[in-house]
DNA sequence: GCCGTTTTCGGCCCGACTGTTTTCAGTCG
């Protein structure tokens, strides 16, 4: 995408500049890199239909910058970009990667090593060479190789779904402690990120040096990083990290304010602090020397003028504006959810859980269940064809009408029947559509062929969504976190047939999945392309996915409306096509 | 280079930590 492409290059625009130590300048291209890379609209498009002047309505670009967005639509590149990097000939994303290197240290390297990747910046290091320059040392060149180690096996971010469920034990464990007062995870944790780097935990107390103490003698301790009077780091059995900080009971709100982040949102809030005269730290607001706001961010967010905001959409793309108009949206909860329809049986090789997926499901407190089996063309996973389906259809009515007589003759709870068919190729569906007609919905998904062009995918996907027996697409981008990246598609394409055919698209919980992302969501929101939020089960444990499904959701800003198993089933089963 | 219910010029977010330094620049979150 092309807003992606500029972005890129504003922000290398802003490290070099960093590096040729120009005033202002820098911020300026960060600001405006990190602009475009949340804006939804295609710039090109922008320009086309608004000229210049529509360019400089985005926030941070202005005459200037406007001007090299406009050079690069028409030319391909940006000549003063090109001058920079003449300039520097280094790949400078890739050493700024290595944590302790900024872009004035990677120039210094550069201008008096000749360093201009991670490769020759482990040479000169391992060779001794980094120590003996001016403001370098023997601990930085340490520093180096150990920051170059942990780069080279990153991929060093995890999946929130194999943290959170971590998080929460550590903090009910930490709870115990009669000397802790309040407890809470910050940071991406809280924000409900995709990945997590590491996990940041606060909690108030009187006495940092017993929940220090306890802390580090956490179970899965496999390092105790550091352990001072009031901070501590370890790492777990998994790998990663966490960071407690212990602050006194009257710090905890704007502590955990400024430690939830995001960066991006603090820094706004700090200015909207200095504009009215104050100054907003981890410590507190203040007016001068005096502390107006401090035990609660409720607190802090009222002084500054703002409604109090959800920390998953603490991104700054948007939420503070509405903050200031009282016009966040009313995102979804988890208690908003009423059934999971993305839930496999394996009925096909020959299990019959379907009941127990059920019984989980009520335990829960769903009102309904659907299962979708995959169907025949993914023989790995045992898919059912037509004959199986009907079969399948007959087992779902008998454990249906036995959970009404459970109920004493009401329908509390229904098992709905579904599948989760297979897009062909060539856009078809590999269920005939009679059977398609006789299930209660039809997910359909990509399974296979998935490096096909952005026009072969989108125009397969969009035959699929033509199809008035296909009701939902199942992970409709593809991506698998950490894995395999989305297929090309057209997504503002398959949101306008969406909207066209009425056809909905999935929120996938799946941790490893998490697809559609955010950035999805927000603009099938805008757009009015409803969704549904499953969990993916393979297993009956996995319908606890769903947690993860609803914070994408909240992060992509959706609300109960945008949901459809947040209504009732009733009106759900009105707007699926059937 | 951007931006404006204090400004079209003069501002531009905050604090801790680290390593290298005798007072601070660079990096990080």
């Amino acid at each position: 995408m092309i807003n992606q492409e500029i972005a890129r290059i504003f922000q290398e625009m802003a490290e070099f500049l960093l590096m040729e130590e120009a005033a202002f300048k820098p911020q300026a291209y960060e600001k405006a890199a990190l602009s475009l890379e949340t804006l939804r609209e295609n710039i090109g498009e922008i320009y086309k239909k608004e000229g210049i002047e529509g360019l400089k309505n985005i926030p941070g670009v202005g005459q200037g910058i406007a001007e090299k967005i406009i050079e690069y639509l028409k030319t391909g590149k940006i000549k003063e970009h090109q001058r920079l990097k003449k300039k520097f000939p280094i790949k400078i994303e890739e050493l700024m990667a290595v944590e302790g290197i900024g872009p004035k240290m990677a120039r210094d390297l550069y201008e008096q090593l000749k360093i201009k990747d991670i490769k020759d910046l482990e040479k000169a290091a391992q060779a001794g060479k980094i120590r003996g320059l001016p403001r370098f040392g023997l601990k930085t060149e340490q520093n180096i190789l150990q920051g170059i180690k942990f780069f080279k096996k990153s991929g060093s971010r995890f999946l929130l779904g194999e943290i959170l469920p971590r998080v929460y034990e550590i903090i009910a464990e930490l709870k115990n402690l009669k000397e802790v007062k309040q407890i809470s995870e910050a940071g991406s944790v809280r924000r409900r990120q995709e990945t997590i780097g590491d996990v940041d935990i606060l909690i108030a107390s009187s006495d940092p040096e017993k929940v220090i103490d306890h802390f580090v003698s956490l179970s899965g301790v496999i390092k105790i990083w550091n352990k001072g009077r009031t901070k501590a780091s370890i790492r777990l059995s998994g790998e990663y990290d966490v960071d407690l900080r212990v602050l006194p009971e009257k710090q905890f709100g704007s502590a955990l304010q400024y430690f939830t982040g995001s960066k991006e949102h603090n820094i706004v809030l700090r200015k909207i602090a200095v504009k009215k005269g104050l100054k907003l730290s981890e410590y507190g607001l203040f007016r001068g020397e005096k502390r107006i706001a401090v035990e609660s961010e409720e607190e802090i967010y009222e002084k500054l003028g703002l409604e109090w905001i959800s920390p998953e959409i603490r991104e700054n793309t948007g939420e503070i504006e509405l903050a200031l108009k009282t016009k966040l949206p009313e995102l979804i909860e988890l208690k908003d959810i009423k059934g999971d329809c993305h839930c496999h049986s394996h009925w096909g090789a020959g299990k019959r859980i379907i009941s127990e997926l059920a019984e989980t499901a009520i335990k829960i407190g769903y009102e309904y269940i659907g299962i979708s089996d995959h169907t025949k063309f993914l023989r790995i996973e045992h898919g059912l064809d037509e004959k199986q389906l009907i079969q399948q259809k007959k087992e779902i009515e008998k454990i249906n009408s036995r959970l009404r007589q459970g109920f004493g003759g009401q329908a509390k709870f229904k098992i709905l029947q579904g599948c989760e068919a297979n897009i062909m190729a060539d856009g078809s569906i590999d269920i005939s559509d009679k059977v398609l007609a006789k299930l209660d919905y039809v997910i359909a998904g990509v399974h296979s062929q998935m490096k096909m062009t952005e026009s072969e995918m989108t125009e397969r996907i969009v035959k699929a969504m033509r199809n008035p027996n296909v009701d939902i697409i199942s992970h409709p981008t593809g991506r698998i976190l950490k894995q395999r990246d989305e297929y090309k598609i057209d997504f503002d394409r398959i949101l306008r047939v969406a909207k066209e055919t009425g056809t909905i698209l999935e929120i996938n919980a799946n941790p490893y999945r998490l697809d559609l992302n955010d950035k999805n969501i927000r603009q099938a929101k805008k757009i009015g392309v409803k969704m549904i939020i499953n969990s993916d089960a393979h297993q009956k444990e996995q319908l606890n996915f769903m947690p993860y499904g609803v914070f994408q959701a909240r992060r992509g800003w959706a609300e109960k409306k945008d949901v459809i198993n947040a209504w009732p089933l009733k009106e759900f089963l009105n707007f699926i096509k059937r």
